[in-house]
RNA sequence: GGGGACGUAGCUCAAUUGGUUAGAGUACCGGACUGUCGAUCCGGUGGUUGCGGGUUCGAGUCCCGUCGUCCUCGCCA
C-alpha cells in the first residue's frame, strides 16, 4: 500500500511517552524483526535512533501477513499510532538508556515496502564480528551501523565547530590547489600525469604548507581550510595515504599567539563534542626535557615512570656493555617499574618484553630486581644484580628504588637508549595499568631542533621543513661555521600531543631572505636548487613578506581519539587498506592502453 | 624492503601426532508460537579448507611458491 514516505512526521529516534496517542509516518531499515505469527515485532532504524513497531491485533490481517515477510535491512515506510508498550513491556534498554525510544512503540497499521534487500553479508550491528576487508569491500552497509555514524556526526560536529571557532577569531577559509609542483623533499608524492605536457606531471599536495605561506605575503592575515593532504608513505593503524588537516596561518604572530589560537580551536571542539573542558593554559615541555624524561618527542603523560640518567654511577661498575657504551660517548640510563608482589613483572613478562625490544633493534636489555634483606636493607637480585657490585646502593638511592620494584637499564647512544626506553615504558605502563582511562592530557612539546644528522644521506636535514624559523638565540649559531654545533640550533616549532598522539603541530616561519638563503646553504640545498623547488615561495618572500606562522592538525586523529576510535579507518568514510587498496571499488586498478597513450606513459613491470 | 599473526559454510570460529563422510554458533529456508527486544523451540539447505605446486597409502593439518587482510620496524621534511 503506497505512502506519502516523503511526509515523514518523525525520525526514528524520537519518539517518546509524551507523543502516545499520535498518529505518526515513519521510513527507516528492518534492523530486527520478531515473528510471533500473530505478532510481529520490528525494530525500524534511520540515522536517529531505533523504533519498535509492532503488527498485532490492532493492525489489518493482510498487513501483518505483509509484515512477517519482511526481512533484515529491508527499506520500509509505515504509518500507525504511538503507544504505551504497556507495564512489563518497556525494553530493559531504554532504563539503561541504551534505547531512549523504548518506552513506546509503533501500533501500525499501513505498511509500504520501499524496497527489498537480501540478506547482508555481515550483521548491520553493533554486534558484528565480521573482519575489516569483508566490511569495507561493502562499507555503505558498514556505514549503516549506529557506532560509525556516530563517528561520522562526530567529525561533522568537530568541523562545524572548527569553522565557526575560526570564522568568529577572523580567519578566511581559503582554497588552494590539488594539482600542484611535485617538492622531493619529506614525503613521496603521488604524481598525476599531464596530458597537456607530456612527461611532465603535478603531484598532490603534502599540504598546502607553500601556499599558506602565500596568502600571508598576500596578506590574508589569518588563513585556515580543512584539507586533503596525500602522501605515499606506507600505511600503520594512525595513518592513511589521504587525510585531512585543519591548518592554518597568521601573521604578525609569535609562536605563543598561534598556540593559543589552536588550543582555543582544541578546547572548543572538546567543549563541543565532550562537554569537557580543557584546563588551560596547556602545558608546555621543552623537546630536550621530554626526551630525557620520556625518551620521545610525544610523551604520554598520564603516568610517570620517567626514565633516569645513571651514566655516572653506570661508569663505577665493571659492566662491559654500560662501560662500552660510555667510552662511545653514550649513556646509560634506567626506568624502575613499581611491581608490589612481583605478581605482574614473572620472568615470562620480562623475557617478553626483552623479545619485543629485541625486535625493534634494541641490542639486550639488562634489569635487576629490588628486594630487602634480612636487615631490611634495600638490595638487588637476579639479573645483573652482581654486575652492579658496590655502586648498586647509590644506585637503588639515586633511583627512589622501593622493595618490590624492577629495574631496567639502557645503555648505547642517547638517541636509542631513548627509543627503546619509551617504548618498554609505554608497555610497562599498560602492563602495569598505570594509565588512567577517561583522562586528557594535552601538552606542547617546543624547542625542537631545527636540524637533524641524516647519516644515511650524510648531510644536515630539517626536523620540521625548511621554512621553521630558529630562534632567535640561536641565529648566531647557524651562521657559524662551526657545523659541529647546527644540531644545538633550537626553532620556533611546537607540537600539540594528547596522550602520547601528535595531534598537531607547526612553526614560525622564516620571513628573512638572509636567514632562509642561510638555513638552504646549512641543509646543502644551492641557488639553483631552492630557484628550482620553491623559487615561487622565494621569490614571494622578496616582496615584502609580514612575519608568519601557523599549524595543521589531523583532523582524522582528532575525530579518533574523541570516538576513541581504535583505527583511523573508522572515522574516514572510505578508507584504504593496509596496503593501499580500496576494496570497495577496486581501487587502485589498470587502465587501457588508449589512457596511458594519450598521457604518453608506459609502464614497467616490476622486476623479481 | 624486514618481522609477526591470520586465511576452513554468507559471517565468526573449531577440527587431537597427518587418519572415517570437515563440525558449531549465527545468517538463510520451512514449521510452531499474541509481548518480543541480539526472541524462543523443531527441522533443513549450505564447503574448490584463499590459489598453485610438492611430500605421503592418506593433507584443512607438513614443505615450497603465490595472493589477500591486520599489526609492526624502516619510511612518513
Amino acid at each position: 500500500m503506497p505512502l506519502p514516505y516523503h511526509q515523514r512526521t518523525h525520525n526514528c529516534g524520537e519518539l517518546r511517552a509524551q507523543h502516545i496517542g499520535q498518529q505518526v509516518l515513519l521510513a527507516g531499515w528492518v534492523a530486527n524483526h520478531r515473528d510471533h505469527k500473530g505478532m510481529v515485532f520490528v525494530d525500524l532504524r534511520d540515522r536517529y535512533g531505533m523504533t519498535q513497531l509492532r503488527f498485532g491485533d490492532e493492525t489489518p490481517r493482510v498487513v501483518l501477513e505483509e509484515a512477517r515477510r519482511l526481512r533484515s535491512e529491508w527499506c520500509i515506510c509505515v504509518r500507525g499510532t504511538v503507544a504505551h508498550r504497556g507495564p512489563g513491556n518497556v525494553s530493559p534498554r531504554f532504563f539503561t538508556g541504551e534505547l531512549p525510544t523504548g518506552e513506546i512503540e509503533v501500533v501500525v497499521q499501513e505498511l509500504e515496502v520501499l524496497s527489498e534487500s537480501p540478506p547482508p553479508p555481515f550483521d548491520i550491528s553493533d554486534y558484528t564480528t565480521a573482519h575489516e576487508d569483508i566490511r569495507l569491500e561493502h562499507r555503505y552497509l558498514d556505514l549503516r551501523r549506529p557506532g560509525l555514524q556516530r563517528n561520522f556526526l562526530i567529525r561533522h560536529r568537530v568541523a562545524k565547530t572548527l569553522r565557526d571557532y575560526f570564522d568568529a577569531h577572523g580567519f578566511v577559509e581559503l582554497e588552494t590547489p590539488f594539482l600542484t609542483k611535485s617538492t622531493p623533499e619529506g614525503a613521496r608524492d603521488f604524481l598525476v600525469p599531464s596530458r597537456l605536457h607530456p612527461g611532465k606531471f603535478f603531484a598532490l599536495p603534502q599540504s598546502p604548507q607553500l601556499f599558506k605561506q602565500l596568502f600571508m605575503v598576500s596578506g590574508f592575515d589569518r588563513y585556515v581550510q580543512i584539507v586533503r593532504c596525500f602522501r605515499d608513505e606506507d600505511l600503520r593503524a594512525d595513518r592513511q595515504p589521504e587525510f585531512t588537516q585543519l591548518d592554518l596561518e597568521m601573521s604578525f604572530v609569535q609562536a605563543e599567539n598561534v598556540m593559543a589560537m589552536a588550543e582555543g580551536a582544541i578546547a572548543a571542539v572538546f567543549a563541543a563534542v565532550l562537554n569537557y573542558e580543557i584546563p588551560r593554559p596547556i602545558p608546555r615541555l621543552s623537546y630536550r626535557e621530554a626526551l630525557d624524561r620520556y625518551g620521545i618527542d610525544r610523551p604520554d603523560t598520564r603516568f610517570g615512570l620517567e626514565l633516569h640518567d645513571v651514566s655516572a654511577l653506570a661508569g663505577q661498575t665493571e659492566f662491559a656493555p654500560f662501560r662500552q657504551a660510555l667510552e662511545g660517548g653514550g649513556v646509560v640510563k634506567a626506568i624502575v617499574a613499581p611491581d608490589p608482589g612481583g605478581k605482574v613483572l614473572t620472568r615470562k613478562t620480562i623475557d617478553g618484553l626483552v623479545e619485543e625490544l629485541r625486535g625493534i633493534g634494541a641490542p639486550g636489555l639488562p634489569y635487576t630486581k629490588v628486594v630487602t634483606d634480612e636487615q631490611g636493607q634495600l638490595k638487588v637480585e637476579t639479573g645483573i644484580a652482581k654486575h652492579l657490585g658496590s655502586v648498586a646502593p647509590s644506585l637503588l638511592d639515586a633511583l627512589s628504588a622501593r622493595p618490590g620494584d624492577v629495574v631496567w637499564f639502557m645503555p648505547g647512544p642517547y638517541a636509542s637508549v631513548c627509543k627503546y626506553l619509551a617504548h618498554l615504558r609505554q608497555r610497562l605502563g599498560q602492563l602495569l595499568q598505570l594509565i588512567p582511562q577517561g583522562q586528557w592530557n594535552f601538552l606542547w612539546v617546543i624547542d625542537f631542533p631545527l636540524l637533524e644528522w641524516d647519516e644515511q644521506e650524510r648531510r644536515w636535514s630539517s626536523v620540521h621543513h625548511p621554512f621553521t624559523a630558529p630562534h632567535d638565540a640561536d641565529l648566531e649559531l647557524l651562521f657559524s661555521d662551526d657545523s659541529s654545533r647546527w644540531g644545538q640550533i633550537r626553532s620556533k616549532a611546537y607540537d600539540l600531543v594528547l596522550n602520547g598522539i601528535e595531534l598537531g603541530g607547526g612553526s614560525i616561519r622564516i620571513h628573512r631572505a638572509e636567514v632562509q638563503r642561510r638555513v638552504f646553504h646549512v641543509l646543502g640545498i644551492n641557488d639553483d636548487e631552492a630557484q628550482q623547488k620553491f623559487g615561487f615561495l622565494l621569490q614571494a618572500l622578496r616582496y615584502g613578506p609580514p612575519p608568519h606562522g601557523g599549524l595543521a592538525f589531523g583532523l582524522d586523529r582528532i575525530v579518533m581519539m574523541l570516538t576513541g576510535a581504535a583505527s583511523l579507518r573508522d572515522v574516514i568514510a572510505f578508507p584504504k587498506t593496509q596496503r593501499g587498496t580500496c576494496p570497495l571499488t577496486g581501487a587502485p586498478s589498470s587502465v587501457t592502453e588508449k589512457q596511458l597513450a594519450e598521457l604518453f606513459i608506459r609502464t614497467i613491470p616490476p622486476s623479481k
